[in-house]
DNA sequence: GTATAATCGAGACGGTACGTCACGTCTTTAG
DNA sequence: CTAAAGACGTGACGTACCGTCTCGATTATAC
């Protein structure tokens, strides 16, 4: 009784209204586009006051963008056995499975996160970032087995990886698994024919 | 000489105002963003009538796109000699250079882009196809001179390259000259170890 | 006592903007005419915003016209004691006073009420009808005691009164008592000599 | 040749685009009204250039206030036989025909003219005096026939007939042949009752 | 109980930008 | 020098959202 009630007086928030709306944003972004959607249909979609919905985020980006990566959060598992080939194909197979319902509004965020850097920044460490570690750690699994070549610069293996998908992505085509095999396959066998002279290269 | 004179009657455009817009457009996108810019403000900078602009274009994203394809345009052809490698190093060597002043405004496009597709398509064919088919041509060479593995599926390297520098771009990352080379090598080179496996494997 | 409760939700409407509009402008319209102030300055003059004028009235006609009705209201009375001609002489001096400031700016209202039939309309119900039953009731009564011959046409009788009026209104012509009661003398007394025709050409 | 060539160099002024601006004005505006009508349209329909019309007028309300001053030219003068009484109604009688095809146009040009003084003078002499002196002239020649009291206050009896047609056109109201004649009536008769007490009460 | 206080839906508020329209002027080539 | 054509700068129009504010009503704790 004494510490514990800390709650403020006043009427509590509506606890409903908060996962509503997001509801609300993801249904809206995803059938007509973010600029299409404006805050007063998502407050509508999700029969709530206008103002409720600025009690609870900054603006409809602020909300958006919150919609989306809780949709992705569940890109977690990909602890599956198998080969660093087959894991890659496996995680990118997924990846693209869920763009192919979000990939329109995920551009939709993507855009607006150009115009400020707060919210690309959220969304790199929300969104982006998780992503990158699940692939850097395939890869490092991948080196100590021997599958990986053990001086193979994995940041910049993790960022063409990602940019293999976001390119497409970004530009409205389609990805499927078979775009994903052939990423993966490419970024083992590289695409030089001199493979013996890489360490007298790599030295400058 | 009949043929010669095709030009329509009434007072000819002014050739000033367009190029004017464009500047003005950059200009100001550059220093205060996409979203941040009007078109009364673009006008007024160009020092326009706002009609002379709805005349050329079909409103601000419009403008503001072909201001930066414009700029882009002059990514020219790298015919320069050397190595495959060398010049893909170069081709993407120049493009971080282009992007690295206008990388938050070519952002701001990319993020209107995703909101229509007819934009989005224009920016397909007028931005990112040219240079594609620059880095077709290069790889497509390199084969030929037996510096590419010629069964190299030269779409997906293609993508991969790009995607490789549109990834850290979006995400508002610096791109020099060290990343392309290394974006480059590990194209080269892949990630895989068994590499005397791969005419087995890429049977199916 | 339950029905006492018929507001509607939300924020209710300022009080103050409404007058303040039309205040704004009827002293607008007086000091530049109708054509020459746009719905910018009179929102500005009301300190008001834009919004608020159009969620008030249609546009700048409406809102102005109604600027005027209103002020023309006050034209109720003159149920005066007096003979019938004095009571019509009371009337037609009364609204020539008011148009002494207003004209200007009637005509102007007029003046666009031509190109919009609802506009007219409304002008009729509100501006015109009233007067109309005013001077029908005068005369109504004038017949009752005797002053007004009683198989007087009075519908005809109304409309010549008013045109006396709109027609020198509308060509910029001063209004003064003397023309109100010169106007009702005439009216009173006709033109013709034969009074006692009348019954005979009145057959056919 | 000497004297004779006077014309200035240069080509010399289409006649036919005069004529065929006004008949163009005049057809529009009588099929959409004045404010609908806009300035590129007339040149249009005249199959005439924009700035031939400025050549020749100030603008859109000058060029269509002439269009219709020509056409009403033709009130022609009404030297018919017959009592006063008669020729009243013919006059009134034409002058509601005429009305009944351009009277919303006529409506549409008092409209503008409320906005400019001048425009209000030019319409006042070449529409509305020649009018005003043919009935002055009808009442003048009853008074010498005996037929129109020789007291009679002439202007202000122009006024009320005038006005009765005016205020009904302004208020978009039909004008016909039977309210024609019921004006004239009551114009004849007055509507008083007393009308032996007629130079008593005159005196004041 | 009765304050007090924060919430709710609803909707008006002052702003700002949009894209359209018409204006009257200016600038071409052709006659 | 005029003609037709049409681009030019200007400025008002009405619409759409934005993010804030102001209502009455509701729903909690605190006294």
């Amino acid at each position: 009784m004494t510490a514990v009630d800390l709650r403020s007086p006043g009427r509590p928030r509506d606890d409903t209204a908060g996962p509503a709306l997001l509801a609300a944003a993801r249904r809206l972004v995803i059938a007509h586009g973010y600029e299409a959607v404006s805050v007063q249909m998502i407050a509508a979609e999700a029969q709530v006051g206008r103002q409720t919905l600025y009690r609870r985020w900054q603006g409809k980006a602020d909300l958006v963008l919150e919609a989306f990566l809780a949709s992705a959060q569940n890109a977690e598992l990909c602890h599956a056995d198998g080969t660093t080939e087959e894991k890659l194909n496996l995680f990118l197979g997924q990846v693209f499975k869920n763009l192919t319902t979000d990939g329109p509004a995920i551009r939709s965020l993507i855009a607006s996160a150009q115009s400020d850097p707060d919210f690309r920044e959220i969304f790199k460490q929300r969104f982006v970032q998780p992503r990158a570690e699940i692939v850097a750690n395939i890869i490092q699994l991948g080196t100590a087995r021997g599958e990986i070549r053990n001086d193979t610069d994995i940041d910049t293996a993790v960022t063409m990886l990602h940019g293999a998908f976001w390119y497409p992505l970004l530009l409205g085509e389609t990805l499927n698994y078979e775009l994903a095999h052939r990423i993966v396959r490419l970024l083992f066998e590289g695409i030089g024919t001199a493979k013996e002279t890489r360490n007298s290269t790599r030295k400058n």
